[in-house]
DNA sequence: GCGCCTATGTTCGCTGGCGTACAGACAGGC
DNA sequence: GCCTGTCTGTACGCCAGCGAACATAGGCGC
């Protein structure tokens, strides 16, 4: 990608006001990600906060079986974290990177001292926490009754909403983790996909063809935690990156 | 139960400072909570936030086909409404009362004042929270991953945690609908728990005989949320309640 | 251009939980 | 003390998803 990186293209980043930016940036560092890396993992102590740009990080818990589950995704719209200004510091859960990229990092103790400062970036984080906790909620519902495919379709939109083109890199084996499903069944469910016309892909590429389609088999929880997470942080969004706009 | 009300019957009321603890007091109201009570549903304004005392409120998602799931239950230990401080104000869910007893509400108000003063109201309710988000995580990896006999001790061991007596009142058909799962699920698994001598039951009563042996054929999930749950909050607790403690 | 590794396709039997249906049995109200 | 409504027990067929096993094929490294 030829785009130069920029702390802009994190949402929460991009939203804040230019005395709170200036006081962050010279501790933000730039950092790539690689797919499975591994942010933290249970009871381990966070030194960063992490703000996605083009990567996407997957909250996910492992059973004492070894199986795995994805409860929450973490894009450009949202930051790694949260325990560190919840005041818990650990959680139980880890934190992989789904998606290569970069993201944006910054030390525990500055994000702290920004959370008790009582600027906007609490409230902001605040915000996007209620959204995490939205998701988390969908998800627990939706591991409950929803079908593989309806779940398939719900992570490829959400997944894509968090990527600058239409194409996923990321194999069928994978997204069967993130879901805590088998391999077997997601390729059944991406076959129905791919012959409805709604995705095509090869080797560890999809490409979404028919973002309509998809909606469309997808369960109710995409839509609602898009739509949740809209509320909680559209009021609050491109204040400094639109600073003159229009309506 | 002849037992006179207190909001330290609260856990979190129990620990704030007496000082805090006073300025909220003349605001804090006893409510009975009858089962059934729907406190909040999906997108409406909370008005208060509730800090049962012996009620247990299931917070739940209903999906559009009808169809339930508790994502996570408050009792003593918790409460209400964090989304009143998240700055949300309204959630995606609804908030039940699992089983009956009573509650001390705070007006909205009242809740988003003390929360911004910075005290250690703030972080004990930032801690609650991130303790009800591991709850939601774990939750949502349980639905994925775990058998219906495992979820019912998980909700046994969970509810039998925030009652004073060893007796739970409620049908399987209730049990049925807090775990997503159908009433004759419910049925087999009680059934085959009777049998093995941990609990007994008769028309909407459930005595737990032998807490042992649901810990054993539970599945991690309860001893994980249980575990975080206390290391969160732990530290906070008793200042007010033990003033005097030796260690 | 060849070969190997890894991703995907397909099958088979199994089982947990679902939807439906109905029978018994307990408890509270009158 | 009876009756009725609710709660619980049981049975049936069904299907989504599981676990295991193996076949095929695409793409990268050399």
């Amino acid at each position: 990608m030829a785009l130069a990186h920029s702390p802009d293209q994190n949402h929460l980043l991009a939203v804040l006001p230019n005395t709170d930016f200036e006081r962050l940036s010279a501790h933000l560092e730039l950092v790539p990600m690689l797919l499975g890396d591994m942010l933290y993992e249970p009871g381990g102590q966070l030194q960063h906060a992490y703000f996605p740009t083009s990567a996407i990080v997957s909250l996910q818990y492992i059973t004492e079986s070894g199986a795995s589950a994805e409860i929450a995704g973490v894009g450009n719209e949202g930051m790694v974290g949260v325990s560190l200004f919840m005041g818990g510091d650990t959680t139980t859960s880890s934190a992989v990177v789904q998606t290569a990229g970069h993201a944006y990092r910054l030390p525990r103790g500055i994000l702290q001292l920004e959370f008790d400062r009582l600027g906007l970036m609490k409230s902001l984080l605040l915000r996007y926490t209620q959204a995490l906790m939205t998701q988390m909620f969908q998800t627990g519902a939706c591991n409950r009754h929803h079908s593989v495919e309806q779940q398939l379709c719900r992570w490829l939109l959400a997944t894509l909403d968090r990527i600058p083109s239409g194409e996923l890199v990321t194999t069928q084996e994978l997204i069967a983790n993130m879901l805590g499903v088998r391999r077997e069944g997601v390729t059944e469910a991406a076959g129905r996909l791919q012959d409805a016309g709604f995705i095509r892909y090869r080797r560890g590429h999809i490409a979404v063809l028919d973002r309509a389609g998809l909606e469309a088999r997808a369960c109710e929880c995409y839509a609602v935690v898009r739509k949740e997470t809209s509320r909680l942080l559209s009021d609050l969004r491109q204040r400094r990156a639109e600073p003159t706009a229009i309506r």
